[in-house]
Formats: C-alpha cells, sequence, structure tokens
DNA sequence: TTGTAAGCGTTATCAT
DNA sequence: ATGATAACGCTTACAA
C-alpha cells in the first residue's frame, strides 16, 4: 500500500510503446495524435488513475496557481469570512489558498514572504501585522512583479489595497450614538501601532467635535481586538466618578466583552451605557441586548481582492493601474444603542 | 519592474564563471567547495536576493512542503483554532497549509482532493463534509502513501484520526443538566448526516434512560451548527403544551441563538429553561447569561493532528500504525446552567 | 576543488 | 501521425 508512485507519462508510455510526447498529446487531446490511440491512451491514463504532475507543469509554465494569504489571524469571523470571499472566487480558476498567519507578528511576516517567494505564489494577499513598522519585505514582491494586494488594514505601501472607510465608518458608529442621546461616549480602541486604529479615533474625535460634544481624554482606552483584553479598559471606565453613557468599541469582540463587563457591574444597556461595536459578527444578533455595529461587507472584501489580484495579472501591459477600493459599510441598529425608539 | 525574473542558480554562476553545480554546492555549503569562492558565492547570492526555486526542488525531492486542508467553513471559530494549531506545529517545518472549503458539499470535497493528489502534497487533513457517504475518493491518497488524517467529525475510514469523544461528552453536558435539576431535556441536533451528530444524540438518550427519564421525541430537533438554523426549531420547542426546562445544544452558536429566542419569548435562563452549548467559543463567557458548555482543546487537535501526520511520514517502515487519538473534554459551567448555587 | 551529465515530469519545437 | 530533443531550476553521482 506504500510506497505506490503515482503513474507518469511514461510509465504510459511503455506500456503503449510510444514516446512520453505522445502520450502527453494525447492527454491533451491534441487533434493531431491518431483518435484511436488518443482514446486508447486516454482510458488507459484514466483507468490506472494517472493525474498530471503540477509540480513539473509549475516548473514549466512558472505559475503554481497558488496564492500566498498573509493574514494576523483566521479565529477572527472578519478574517475567515474574507478567505471565504477569496476562495469562492479564486478556486473555481484554479487557484489554492496558501494561509499564512503572522499573529501580528512583524518577523513572521518577513518570513512568509520570503517563503512565498521562494514558493513562485502567482499572487499575494496581505492583511498587516500590527508590528509591521517597515514594509521593505514587499518590494521584493513588486520587484518579481508579482500582483501584491493589501486588505482590511490600511497601510501606505504603493500597491492594491481593499478595504473600507474606517474614518467614516467611525463617524456613524458615533453619530449614531449621539443621535440615541449619548452625550458622554467613549472609546475602546483597537491594537495600538494600527492606521485603522487611529482613523478609527479621528472619526470617533471629529464627530465628536461636530456636535460640539468635549474630548475627555480619560474616556479613551485601548482594548485591542480580544474579548479578554476589552474587560479590565472598561472596568477602568466604570471606575471614572463620571462614567460614560455609550461606548464605541473596537470591533463586536471587545463591544461583547464591554457589555458583559457593564451588566455585571450592575447597569443596563442601553439605558445606562449604549453600546455599538464594528463587524457585525453573526452571533451579535443573538446577543443579550443585540448588538448594534457598522457592517462590513467581508465576504465582498475577499472577492474584491480576488478581482483586483485577476485583473493585475491579465494585464499583458504591466501597467494596470494600482487600485484602492474602498467598500461601503452600514450601520445596524440592534438593541444594545436604542435607548428611545426611533 | 515588472518582469524581473528571480536570479538562477545560471545567473550566479556566468557571474562566478563557474558552473552551476559549484553554485550549488556553494549555496548548500558544502565544504568541498573552496571556502574562499564559497564564501563569495554566497555573499552575492545574498546580495542579489537569490532564492532557492522550490517548484524545482519538489520536482527533484518529490516533496512538496505543502499540506492540504479540506474543511467545510472556516468561519466557525472551532475549525480555525484547530487549523490555527496544525500551523504552529508544522509551519517552523517548513510546511505551508492549503486550504480548501467544502462549504459541506461532496462534490467539492471530491474535487478538492483530486487536486491535493496532482499538486503532490506531503499530507492531507480532512474534517469530513456532512454530505460524504461515500468516501472512495480517499483511496486513491491512502494507494499514494499520502499520510491522511481526520479530524473532529468521525467517519469509517480507515485512516488515522483525531478528535473528541462526542458521546461522552453529550453524556456530561446532560448528566450536568440533570444534576441541575433539569427533567425535561430538549436536544438540538446538528446537522443531520454527521456521525457526531447521532453520537451526541446517543450520549444525550442513553444518559436520560440511565437516569431514568423518558425520551420524548418532540424534544428532539434538528438546528444544525449555524445560529439561525436554530431559531425555528427553539420556537417550536417553546410552543410545545410542555416547554423544556433544559436544552442541550448542538454548538455554542445555536445555544446563543437558543437563548436568545428564548429571552425573546420572556423566559428566563436558567430559571425557566437551562441551555449548554458545545466548543466553549471564547465569546459565550460573555454572553448573557454567560454559556456553560463543553471544552474542546481545539488548538491540541490541531498540534496533534500534525503530529501524527509527522509520524507517519518518518516512518521508514510504512508500517506506522493507525492512529485514533482522543483528546479530552471539559464541562465548562457558566450561568446558563446554574438554577442553583452548586 | 571543480566540472559534466543525468534526472525529476511535462510540454513545445522541430524533425521525420 | 509520431518521435527526438531541449528546456524549466536544481541536485548529485561520477569524472577529472
Amino acid at each position: 500500500m506504500r510506497q505506490e508512485k503515482p503513474p507518469t507519462i511514461k510509465d504510459i508510455a511503455k506500456k503503449f510503446k510510444c514516446s512520453p510526447s505522445t502520450v502527453s498529446r494525447a492527454l491533451n487531446n491534441h487533434t493531431s495524435i491518431n483518435l484511436h490511440t488518443r482514446q486508447n491512451i486516454q482510458e488507459y491514463a484514466e483507468k490506472i488513475g494517472y493525474q498530471r504532475n503540477k509540480t513539473a507543469l509549475n516548473l514549466l509554465g512558472n505559475k503554481t496557481y497558488t496564492i500566498g494569504v498573509v493574514v494576523p489571524n483566521i479565529t477572527s469571523y472578519f478574517n475567515a469570512a474574507i478567505i471565504d470571499g477569496m476562495q469562492k472566487v479564486l478556486e473555481p480558476l484554479g487557484y489554492a489558498l496558501t494561509i499564512f498567519i503572522t499573529k501580528d507578528m512583524y518577523a513572521s511576516e518577513v518570513k512568509f514572504i520570503e517563503k512565498l517567494l521562494m514558493n513562485n505564489a502567482d499572487g499575494i494577499f496581505v492583511s498587516i501585522a500590527s508590528e509591521t513598522r517597515d514594509f521593505a519585505h514587499f518590494n521584493k514582491v513588486l520587484n518579481r512583479g508579482i500582483p501584491l494586494v493589501f486588505f482590511d488594514r490600511e497601510c501606505d505601501f504603493p500597491t492594491h489595497r481593499v478595504g473600507i472607510d474606517h474614518y467614516l465608518s467611525a463617524k456613524m458608529a458615533v453619530q449614531h450614538l449621539i443621535e440615541m442621546g449619548c452625550r458622554r461616549i467613549a472609546h475602546l480602541k483597537g491594537p495600538e501601532g494600527l492606521a485603522v486604529t487611529k482613523s478609527r479615533l479621528n472619526g470617533y474625535l471629529d464627530i465628536l467635535k461636530a456636535h460640539g460634544l468635549p474630548i475627555d481624554e480619560s474616556l479613551i482606552e485601548t482594548a485591542g481586538f480580544k474579548g479578554m483584553k476589552a474587560v479590565f479598559p472598561t472596568r477602568k471606565l466604570l471606575a471614572l466618578d463620571e462614567i460614560p453613557d455609550g461606548i464605541f468599541a473596537a470591533n463586536d469582540e471587545t463591544a461583547v466583552a464591554a457589555m458583559h463587563t457593564i451588566q455585571q457591574h450592575g447597569l443596563k444597556i442601553p439605558q445606562d451605557i449604549a453600546v455599538i461595536g464594528f463587524d457585525n459578527e453573526p452571533s451579535t444578533a443573538f446577543n443579550n441586548p443585540s448588538l448594534s455595529t457598522i457592517f462590513q461587507p467581508r465576504a465582498e472584501l475577499g472577492e474584491e481582492v480576488a478581482h483586483v489580484f485577476l485583473q493585475d495579472l491579465n494585464d499583458k501591459t504591466g501597467a494596470y493601474p494600482m487600485q484602492h477600493i474602498v467598500l461601503p459599510t452600514q450601520l445596524i441598529i440592534r438593541n444594545s444603542t436604542l435607548k428611545t425608539k426611533i
């Protein structure tokens, strides 16, 4: 059972006492090959379960049909759904997705890009690690002419980008809290060092200013993207002399953790404190209370990344312009912010 | 910028006016090569950013350092965390994980296995699709001597398997409900056609019997693994003349959806109905009330899969015995079942 | 210490 | 209609 080497084109050639090239052509259904032998060979190949060796093809054609996806994590619904969207578009075209998880570490990111280069990936999709400050490792990718697409997380590097408008979306979220009557709105920020964290913070600040509301530094805490990390910052908010009456959280995970912490504290949501999240993970509809949030079109994000890649790849002139695609988000109003009926 | 072909060993050879083999050996640090030229070549290679072409290596060595992971989905935290565990063990050893998402479709599963075979994957890990009844597509994998490891979902096919004891875990969960005073316990089953669904159902049935509790068919509903799909079955339970006082859900997602539905109905958890889930997704600790559940060691599951693969691969005799690894689960008691203090 | 040549599996070009 | 050969990038006996 072990050891059984897969049959090659040569094995078939021997069987038919013909040359490997004949077999190759027959298998590729070349009309130049005698219909009879062609069919015979095809049948036999089928019978013995012959399969083209893709590695050999790769070496020849310089195309691997492999795409590297470098992400901080895949356990967040958001990233998983994006990958889902990528596969939906790319798999039918014969591409396989190779996933590398950086855990937000710069060193891993660099290593994975190197690997992908060695493996001759046909394309590379990246959601930048939060640790990453230097982008030199991506220069090689560009120099090799490999399509490189960044998604979700923003960053300054001259390549394709697919994401949403974090600044605007933050504004939408906080604007909604204001409309619900909140006047003392806290922000549980995402991870330090991420451009999107800054963008959202700016959205939060600007919309407060626009409404003439004061900025209170003590209402701004860093919670990251993990629920566990949000508990302590939330407690700090609840320990303030004047507690907030609304919270804009970095994502749904932190929002849910914040809600739990608030409820543990004996306060009511949204009556005492309204909470809004970010992402619209499916489970948030089932929270108690259900969570208001900003919907990100994650599957579409993934599909769009794939499309940009394909267009770049198919562009013969090599002059495919850099894409910067921004998909619209959506305010989802549920019970966690519904202080008054609207 | 485009087109820049990656440098090959030949390019370096030309530069140094030596043969490709010399370069190859120098790059591999063969002691037979003059230390001086060896270093020169290495430096130059480094300088121009030379990287071995892995495709060529693959063709030579018949090893791709690629592992195919075939899963129903990656958006469930559970599967994502398993993949995480796999990467943790395998990536440092140079393996890359290629992910294929079947969406529980048999046809996709077959197609992906074919692909993986063509791509000369070094190993294949599978969580079987719920549609799959026939396992013929896996025979080729075994015949080619490619290590095949099934994980999570149970099924009858003679290959390695890594998972938990679903029967026993279900018993644990329901036993707990009984201990909390539940006497009319409903079961929201997982997807039809899955062996684990049956195993858990059997656990549920057997433990009820063991406690002398009656089996009521109307208390057994199919909810699948998706929250949305659990709402209607839960409503059916709530519409019964005699509603249940406890629910054992297929997983946390359905448990949370069930809780929400129950609360919408004006009932209290756990006072009116206790609810227990399965998996222990991190977010469930933050639910209101927090969700009791069965913890599955998902990361360890993934790591164990990787270890089994490695052992099989390294076994020169080809007689590595079939592994059937069962990892222990754990009852996590939270507020959704705490009718009385314990 | 270094070069030559064969080979991994396939296809394309050029002959025949 | 089919065969021989070179090529893809690299490694490794075997020679020198």
